[in-house]
DNA sequence: CGTGCTTTTGAATAGTATCAAGGCCGGTGG
DNA sequence: CCACCGGCCTTGATACTATTCAAAAGCACG
């Protein structure tokens, strides 16, 4: 069950990169007096597929997959976000949008009513810049991603997805190397592959030098061997 | 050469659906002053991959197809457009987002500056969130987009790329019914496959009666067996 | 010390890209 | 008016890549 614990106000947030942070303060306290907060454990579904969202999630600390089903069973990950980024925002509009949120991590997440929220755009014009310039840097991501995939190999798709998932989350090990702690299927999801190729790639990064797999944490030896081998596909990510 | 002709101004403008439109009589009437008109003939480029984009581009009448190429040559479609629609935006700061765009017919085409769209956000609460719901709408179609291009047949990309155009772009016939003016290449890379696969399927739709290609021009008579095809995938475009 | 889950590896299959050739159509020039 | 040429479209054959199926190994957990 989620721990709602002490609320940490927006006043108080340390997260820099929080779009809140660029309301006016009388907004900030509005937002932070209103707002929900909850730390949702590692594994626990912040909001499900199917299910409405009545405002936005954004990230104090913590990470979160935003995935999607296609098919019974086959899910997706359509996305990665670590603190400061928000989730599940989906417009004032109503039309249903059939993404769910897992938790990655234990994750403090903030929820802002969809209400609020658009009061608070009316009224902080720097604070609705800001989101969307956040979607329109993200609709780029996609729009690059999908093009892309389209070209090319399994293998160099589970590079790109080795390299998004340490490039959002910025994992490290006790050493201090770039690390990601997917499972061989998150991965796969994330590529748009299955486990096999994903594993079967690992296997060839690994003989390669590029990479070290402890059980399922992934130790990143060579960040730059990965941008060679995504060179093709120049400004990535 | 494009033609500049005589500039319709905001106020007369009638294309609905225009962002700007949610801007107030003031900034309307200031944006009309300072923009730019062209009328940009059929197979222009509006601005090419890899110069800088110094505003957007708001399409007052015509179609655009937005791309980007991933290699030399290997050229991919990103999105179309049409009246009312929005493309070139790259937000304000400075990164470099290499796509392209061409008139897929003869469109006239406003071109407002960074500085003053900026300023025009500041302004107009209504306008910023709109184009920011623009962006968020167009994030979840991507998201959807390469979501299921990572589980879908050649068949059915294809089958995905005609019925988008059509809804994107709603050509008609002289006999009203919809139809596509897109060649099998254009089609292959908005597809995300090659044009022979393209003919290939579309013969299969020819033969089950869903479509009837009259040369280039692809006239569609079973709108219904389309989203069947596609059916799968769920709430797509 | 088994049980179940994830990972790895192998072999068979199916789907798609590539290569190649021929057909169709419009435009150009004789 | 007709022949030729080039571009686009169609269709077939082939090779290859990736998925699927299957099985064994590694690992955590009770």
């Amino acid at each position: 069950m989620p721990n709602r614990g002490i609320k940490i106000s927006c006043e108080e947030c340390t997260t820099f990169n929080c779009f809140v942070k660029q309301a006016s303060p009388e907004w900030l306290a509005k937002i932070s007096q209103f707002k929900n907060q909850v730390v949702y454990p590692k594994g626990q579904y912040i909001f499900t597929e199917g299910s409405p969202v009545f405002g936005a999630y954004f990230i104090l600390s913590g990470q979160v997959k935003v995935v999607s089903s296609v098919f019974s069973g086959k899910q997706n990950i359509v996305r990665l976000a670590s603190d400061g980024h928000m989730v599940g925002h989906k417009g004032i509009g109503h039309e249903t949008y059939n993404i769910g949120a897992v938790a990655l991590q234990d994750s403090r997440i903030c929820f802002v009513s969809n209400e609020l929220l658009y009061d608070a755009f009316l009224n902080n014009p720097h604070f609705t810049i800001e989101v969307m310039m956040f979607y329109s840097k993200e609709l780029r991501k996609s729009e690059t991603r999908s093009k892309y995939f389209a070209q090319m190999t399994t293998e160099e798709k589970v590079a790109y997805a080795i390299l998004y998932t340490y490039e959002t989350l910025q994992d490290h090990d006790e050493d201090g190397l770039p690390c990601i702690f997917l499972s061989r299927q998150e991965l796969a999801e994330l590529a748009g592959t299955n486990a096999e190729q994903v594993s079967r790639s690992i296997t060839t990064f690994k003989n390669d030098g590029l990479i070290s797999p402890e059980g399922r944490c992934v130790k990143i030896l060579q960040l730059k061997g990965f941008h060679q081998l995504l060179s093709p596909y120049d400004q990535f990510i």
